[in-house]
DNA sequence: GCAGACCGTCAGCATTGCTGACGATCAGCG
DNA sequence: CGCTGATCGTCAGCAATGCTGACGGTCTGC
């Protein structure tokens, strides 16, 4: 029973994680986006305006790779970056109408796709599981 | 309170992920190896003898990326390659004095490192949150 | 003994994420 | 005002990871 290999965290949470991904990733394929650019642009309207690296520093991504997420984004039409008008240093990301969209439908997806996720998981068990990560993530900075 | 960016499971696992595997590179590294090849390390000592393939799929990664691993533990001289005596197309793979050695305190190390990673999760959550984790990789597949 | 499947290996490719550098801009200070 | 240092977005380059497709060698079933 006690499998010494399959029990240690890192397997656990390496596997979780890619199949989270991949189920994301499917349930989101229809709208054209995948679940990085979801999330930023989720982290986009939820406090708006804010520049590149805000969003950046929000999701716990690199600024450098952040250029790539937007430039995708904007060339599928779903946000808009503009020179901010404070400082001409940033750009002021926003989403389009289409973005918003988008990003209704995604989210819909996204909810559908942990459901999927967590299907095995007992109803009572769920939010001490978010409750969990939320701890663990909270406590690396 | 309610972050709807913050409270995405994928978020949350990825960064866990990330985490974890930043805390046990740092712990593994007196002993020369990383993460991964210590998973390799106790997935070989798990059951032996065993072919390159079967260790491979105990811990999911391609058959392609395992060759890479050996080489890596062989070249260390933590493992032994051998043609299996029964089916020669296989590499029995065995660790060597070393290897058992290293596995050992690599293990050690890897135990710390998951002591670290739950240190602000209750202890009547823990067993918990591996049972949740387990669901959920076992459900996949 | 022959066709098909399997094993280990390797080259090649895509993805992801980082470092380091650059020009443009801002803030602080004299 | 000018100067210095820091910040922002951008890009090139590098490293790690993991896959596909192909290959020779070997086994299995017939």
């Amino acid at each position: 029973m006690a499998n010494p290999l399959i029990d240690r965290l890192g397997y656990l949470l390496k596997h979780a994680q890619l199949r989270l991904s991949e189920l994301t990733a499917s349930a989101m394929e229809p709208y054209g986006i995948n679940g990085r650019q979801c999330a930023v642009l989720a982290a986009i309207d939820d406090r708006v305006p804010q520049s590149q690296q805000e969003v950046a520093r929000r999701l716990g991504v690199d600024r450098t790779t952040m250029v790539g997420l937007i430039d995708e984004l904007e060339e599928k039409g779903l946000v808009q970056r503009r020179p901010a008008p404070d400082d001409r240093r940033k750009n002021v990301v926003a989403l389009t109408d289409a973005g918003h969209d988008t990003l209704r439908n995604a989210t819909k997806a996204s909810a559908e796709a942990e459901q999927l996720f967590l299907a095995g998981v007992p109803e009572s068990d769920r939010a001490t599981f978010r409750r969990i990560l939320r701890t663990i993530v909270d406590s690396g900075g």
